[in-house]
DNA sequence: ACCTGAACACCGTTCAAGT
DNA sequence: ACCTGAACACCGTTCAAGT
């Protein structure tokens, strides 16, 4: 075929396809050459639009990243940033639930990836506005980002077999129930998402700074250590 | 050669061997033939002891979880069950920053490999004489494991560049020192698990059930839906 | 610029054959 | 039981050739 006069490819075609493909067969599903197969083209035709299939995979986490809602950022009080950092954290995971088999990917890092930075951008910026010193912002953005994507990938129950014989009670004393968990993955995953996130809320509240505070550290004002 | 006197293989030293190649190289260097040539055999000799590539990377993460300090859980005073989580917590993410490489493997589930299932067994264990409710004790195991591997999977400052000009201020107008996050990863991701862990630990105090609570909650006794 | 087929250097896994 | 080489059906990526 050579060149077509329109291009039969195109980034957003590409990472489309790709996408449908993790969703419905998981990451080791996709190959380049299934990949271009899907979109009636040949392996190597990817590579004029892409440096290698892993920029591929980067570009479909980055297209979850860019569903989370932001909106809770800019329209909320500032001053409650408590429930605008709960709220996006039920979007953030909602949106990684919809896409399970992408997480690995998206968890690597939001540093190289637009979307994702948009991500960070907005919680740094909120907390700043609601009166966290910029160092501690970054530390809220960072760990809220380890406990959505680490719930949303190793989902807890879902390791566990329904096998009521798995687990031996002399070597696991207190797991007599475990092959119950694999029944009721959803709901447990859910539950202990939403405990941890109630948990981090509360000990973060305790730990915003008071004015009397937030006067004993200041006086430098923002220095370069404090990123991002 | 064919079967010699003396195996040349062991699951052991198989494990040993991918471990170092994941430490040394990463998850994509292990292939089951670069595994095998540094073991002196050809590649189908693994099969003679795993069913497949999978099962030794799984061997490997186990091998991480089999170093995690649990002996916080018998030897403290079981009323201090936050100080015994704090340091659990801390051994659990000491072990996974020693070998980053595998933690993807680590964070897919505890449920099948027999080190990650005497951790859940530990924690769980631990939580219920405590006196934490089963159905909370459960819910505290997938929590902290959720942060821990999160925290240790996705380095939230190593996802950056160090590069003033790769952060647009119009597109990310609160990132202006973002790229001065890559030169200090290790400080910003440990601070964000100190800061994170604190809170989650404070957090989870104020629902420890008092005994008003407990006896409010109380009747039923342990039920199936408790779990594990 | 954007596609193609051919080619290179790999993969994971199966299997019959050897001791 | 435990290793081997050969073989199968794949990979990601490069590259010259085509329009």
């Amino acid at each position: 075929m050579a060149r077509p006069r329109k291009p039969l490819l195109s980034r957003e075609r590409i990472v489309g396809a790709a996408s449908a493909l993790v969703d419905a067969e998981g990451l080791d599903a996709v190959s380049t050459r299934r990949l271009a197969a899907q979109l009636g083209v040949s392996g190597p035709s990817l590579y004029n639009h892409f440096r290698n299939k892993d920029e591929i995979l980067d570009a479909v986490a980055d297209a979850v990243s860019a569903k989370v809602d932001l909106s809770m950022f800019d329209e909320s009080d500032p001053r409650d940033w408590r429930t605008a950092l709960h709220d996006w954290a039920v979007s953030y995971r909602a949106a990684l639930t919809e896409h399970p088999n992408i997480v690995p990917v998206l968890a690597r890092g939001p540093g190289r990836r637009p979307a994702g930075l948009r991500v960070a951008d907005a919680v740094f910026g909120a907390m700043v506005r609601a009166g966290w010193p910029p160092a501690q912002a970054t530390r809220i953005g960072a760990l809220m980002r380890y406990f959505i994507t680490g719930s949303a990938l190793g989902s807890f129950a879902r390791g566990f077999v329904d096998d009521e014989t798995a687990y031996d009670p002399g070597d696991y004393p207190h797991l007599g129930q475990a092959h119950l968990l694999a029944d009721r993955q959803e709901e447990i995953d859910e539950g202990a998402f939403e405990t941890g996130l109630r948990a981090l809320l509360d000990g973060l509240t305790a730990q915003y700074p008071t004015a009397a505070t937030a006067a004993r550290a200041g006086g430098a004002g923002r220095s370069r250590a404090d990123g991002p």
